[in-house]
RNA sequence: GGCCCCAUGGUCAAGUGGUUAAGACACCGCCCUUUCACGGCGGUAACUGGGGUUCGAAUCCCCAUGGGGUCACCA
């Protein structure tokens, strides 16, 4: 259902990271929620760098969160690398708007200046909690008279900005995953918006720049839920128009903990690395704290856009499940055409130390190597070692070479030799090794795990047929001597 | 601790007053198969508890419990 606001007026979201580490899980799927919804509203996207802690942000973080973006397939129409109306993207280079809006509201009373030391308030929000009282800040220097703060100022003092909040009024966030809910603005305190550093803090950053930029719709993780009213009574005080809110619910790790470092891999970067298709972790995300509504679950990036609607986004938190993941990107590899997948495991071998050996393969037989660990693979690296039976020359353990040395296998090897033609396609191969029990006069037991013992040493791995394709025929040639 | 959010199997989840409470992952079994994997079929497994409201609650209300978030000159 659209709301009379968005069939008026196109949507604008906006997703707004601070530089100051990779794209992680979380941040990944705010960002995939919020163009999820533009593109279903065919409205727009803009990207932001939140960059004001000076301190954390780096400009190689952001750009690992735009390479991040990029290669999840999520794209935007304005911000950052693409440019816009609206700029500039980057908070650090938006001072003199913040300022404006500070001086005005100094000007009009609702700002102070503060000169309470950090050792100061940590000793007194210390206090408070420990008397179990509401932690807030005192409002010592809100009423400071102005001869006072031109003495603390010609001292050298560097204050900082707070905004003065007016105490036991109700404020009521409007959320369009939560409802209603109802904060008292007593339980906040004045709180800063510009850092004695002159760079402002976020909950201002955010409400200027959201307005400037015209977003409308501000969807992001539920650890801002509470940092909502501050930036409520911030609109107001402006004039601001109020965009909609709709706070997600956070991701946790397996211990029910809000995702960090110590889950394991938690930025975008590693699972790239290790292979996990794009389109599969966008799958996945998506799956966690929305479903569709049909029974499929394997979806592409443009159905998901079809199908996407923030009314079915859940409330509760979700745990990241590796497993889910794992599965579906072995789907969406399953679904990848050979060709494509070739291309795409081609990196992994490369840095193989079957790269030499793939290298000289001809297209056909690299093709059928392909297919051979498509279906067996979950992550693209694991090509690396699913395909190391075709190019190792197999250790045999000692039960295994007893076995190969029985008579009758060796006759059986001997018997393949004679009947293995000189060159083979995968068609070929599948008919001679089908053909091969009858043409030894043996029953298919003695036949097929000797051979496969023979060629990899292993009980298990790929199709024969494969096998004798891939290694070629004078290879298998070899490896059956050796034993005979 | 205050405030806020949340609560269906181990995990993701459907469900919006009447259902045998879906489906997926994982797990187990069977089948397919020259092995493993893939695939197919089947199985185990859930409404946190207590009060209401109602002819009837997983669904609505209250309380309890549990989990999470947040209380910064970080975002």
């Amino acid at each position: 259902m659209l709301s009379v606001r968005s069939r008026m007026k196109q949507i604008k979201v906006r997703f707004a990271p601070s530089p100051t580490g990779p794209l992680h899980i979380g941040g990944a799927r705010s960002a995939l929620f919020n163009y999820l919804f533009a593109r279903k509203q065919r409205g727009k996207m803009l990207l932001r760098i939140e960059d004001t802690d000076l301190e954390r942000s780096s400009p190689e973080f952001e750009r690992e969160i735009i390479d991040s973006l990029s290669w999840l397939g999520i794209n935007w129409d304005e911000g950052i690398d693409v440019g816009g109306d609206n700029g500039p993207y980057r908070q650090t280079e938006r001072l003199d708007t913040y300022q404006r809006y500070v001086d005005q509201l100094l000007r009009s009373g609702h700002a102070y200046h503060c000169f309470c030391t950090e050792e100061e308030l940590a000793r007194e929000r210390q206090a408070l909690l420990e008397k179990g009282e509401i932690v807030a800040y005192s409002g010592k220097c809100r009423h400071l008279d102005p001869e006072e703060r031109q003495r603390k100022l010609r001292q050298g003092l560097v204050p900082t900005v707070r905004f003065k909040v007016v105490s036991g009024q109700e404020v009521v966030v409007n959320d369009l995953v939560r409802g209603t809910v109802t904060f008292n603005s007593s339980e906040i305190g004045d709180f800063i918006i510009v850092k004695s550093d002159g760079i402002p803090t976020y909950n201002f950053a955010v409400v200027v720049d959201d307005h400037e930029m015209g977003v409308t719709h501000v969807i992001r993780a539920e650890e801002h839920l509470s940092n909502t009213p501050r930036q409520l009574l911030i609109y107001q005080t402006l004039g601001f128009e109020i965009p909609e809110f709709a706070h997600i619910s956070l991701i946790l790790g397996k211990d029910r903990q809000k995702m960090s470092k110590r889950h394991g891999a938690t930025s975008i970067m590693q699972y790239r690395e290790s292979g996990y298709l794009p389109e599969a972790v966008f799958n996945f995300l998506a799956l966690l704290g929305w479903s569709p509504e049909g029974e499929q679950e394997i979806l592409g990036r443009d159905e998901i856009v079809k199908q996407f609607s923030l009314s079915r986004v859940a409330k509760n938190p979700a745990v990241f499940d590796l497993d889910k993941l794992n599965w579906l990107n072995a789907q969406h590899i399953k679904r990848k055409a050979i060709m494509e997948l070739g291309e795409m495991l081609k990196p992994y071998l490369k840095s193989s130390p079957f790269w030499h050996s793939v290298e000289q393969m001809d297209q056909a037989t690299y093709e059928v190597l392909i297919e051979a660990v498509r279906d067996r693979i979950v992550r693209l690296v694991d090509v690396v070692k699913e395909v190391e039976p075709f190019f190792i020359r197999p250790q045999y353990e000692a039960d295994t070479l007893d076995r190969l040395e029985q008579p009758e296998v060796r006759g059986m090897l001997q018997g393949l030799l004679e009947h293995l033609p000189d060159e083979l396609d995968l068609e070929e191969a599948r008919s001679f090794m089908k053909g091969l029990p009858k043409a030894l006069q043996l029953p298919a037991k003695q036949v097929y795990m000797p051979i496969r013992l023979a060629l990899t040493g292993s009980p298990q791995g790929p199709e024969l047929p494969y096998l004798l394709v891939v290694m070629g025929v004078p290879e298998v040639r070899r490896r059956i001597t050796g034993l005979i």
